[in-house]
DNA sequence: CGGTTTTCTTAACATACATCAATAAGAAAT
DNA sequence: ATTTCTTATTGATGTATGTTAAGAAAACCG
């Protein structure tokens, strides 16, 4: 049951005492969604963290129906609405399992007691917000940079499991087109350039 | 000379010791940059975290000429590019001074001797990474739902001193557009929908 | 398996935005 | 004050992307 959450760990600075590490283990709890399911609706506070054990979870912000796809979460990975969170004010975007998913899930005031009763828990709390400081930098920059078919040209040149994994209208969200135009996109990419020369 | 951060930090969670305080201000040195200097240039690993005593400053992606302003950052706040600052890599992003502009300078090597010496700092980065997380990531929203226009109309709403301070051009690139379409933006809100209804 | 729903593609047309070029308006320099 | 450089506006034109509607393909379900 605690085996990935561990393994993942085990990658991480500071590592963890056992007696921290069992700490830890005691907060956790296991938790599965079924496909479609909400794991964090909008408009309610997201009291928890979580760990994909299995599965792939989407965050996406809807506007007036329109849902704009923010991100993919798969396996072995943390995820939650982490302003949410943080701020203990209403989520603005919605964390839904793109198919039967199982998490575990960490509470906020168990995270708080952590932090206060070891140190080591501050140091990791601390390179957990780093990290997603950089990945969402990353992604902020690609969005001001880029165009929504050299985003798709990167996915495929990254060969991103969310090719395989997410239907396509939800990707085309997730670069910032219609699924519409995202087709043509492909079209486009498939046939390269012909120029008639003869 | 320390007022300012001081100030900045009477406001933050935990608050400092006397002798942490001290220990915080024998690691800040005093910086002064021209109009149109560059702070931190891309491709050089950056080794500071600045404080912003007076002026205003600019990041900016470089797209071969193309310059994509990304973030502007003025007067009492804490600017860097972290991403490069805490992975040791070289920067991506340049940071300019807009005017005149000091700043007061913490190095990599000096955080992390506070980090090791007064666990307060630690909490002090984590909340400060999760600060940075939480604008970065509304910012990135609003790229994904919001058009050029509605960002726009936004610094309007909000009353962005951004509007006085910064050569519309820069605004341009900071919303996703050219700066003739900037231009065209402004003509149509300032003579907003006139239907012939007579 | 056949039917139903969801997802994907295609086309015609509309709109937002880029590009290029010219000019005008401001700011800085001499 | 005159010149020079930078910044802002405007118009003409091109391209990328959105919208609507229809049909095709794929996934799901009884």
């Amino acid at each position: 049951m605690f085996e990935k959450i561990k393994a993942y760990h085990f990658n991480l600075l500071p590592q963890l005492t056992n007696q921290e590490w069992q700490a830890y283990e005691d907060c956790l709890t296991v938790k599965k969604y079924a496909k479609g399911e909400l794991i964090v609706k909008e408009g309610e506070i997201c009291n928890y963290v979580y760990f994909v054990n299995s599965g792939l979870t989407r965050f996406y912000l809807d506007a007036d129906g329109r849902e704009v796809s923010l991100e993919f979460i798969g396996d072995n990975e943390y995820v939650s609405a982490y302003e949410s969170f943080l701020t203990r004010m209403p989520a603005c975007e919605n964390l839904e399992a793109l198919k039967e998913t199982e998490l575990m899930q960490l509470s906020f005031d168990d995270l708080q007691m952590l932090y206060h009763l070891y140190p080591a828990f501050q140091i990791i709390g601390r390179i957990v917000a780093e990290q997603l400081f950089i990945c969402i930098s990353r992604h902020s920059n690609a969005l001001m940079l880029l165009t929504p078919e050299q985003r798709y040209q990167q996915l495929i040149a990254n060969g991103s499991p969310l090719l395989q994994q997410v239907p396509q209208y939800m990707l085309a969200s997730y670069i910032g087109v219609t699924p519409e135009h995202l087709s043509r996109i492909r079209k486009k990419i498939m046939k390269p350039v012909l120029v008639a020369v003869y």
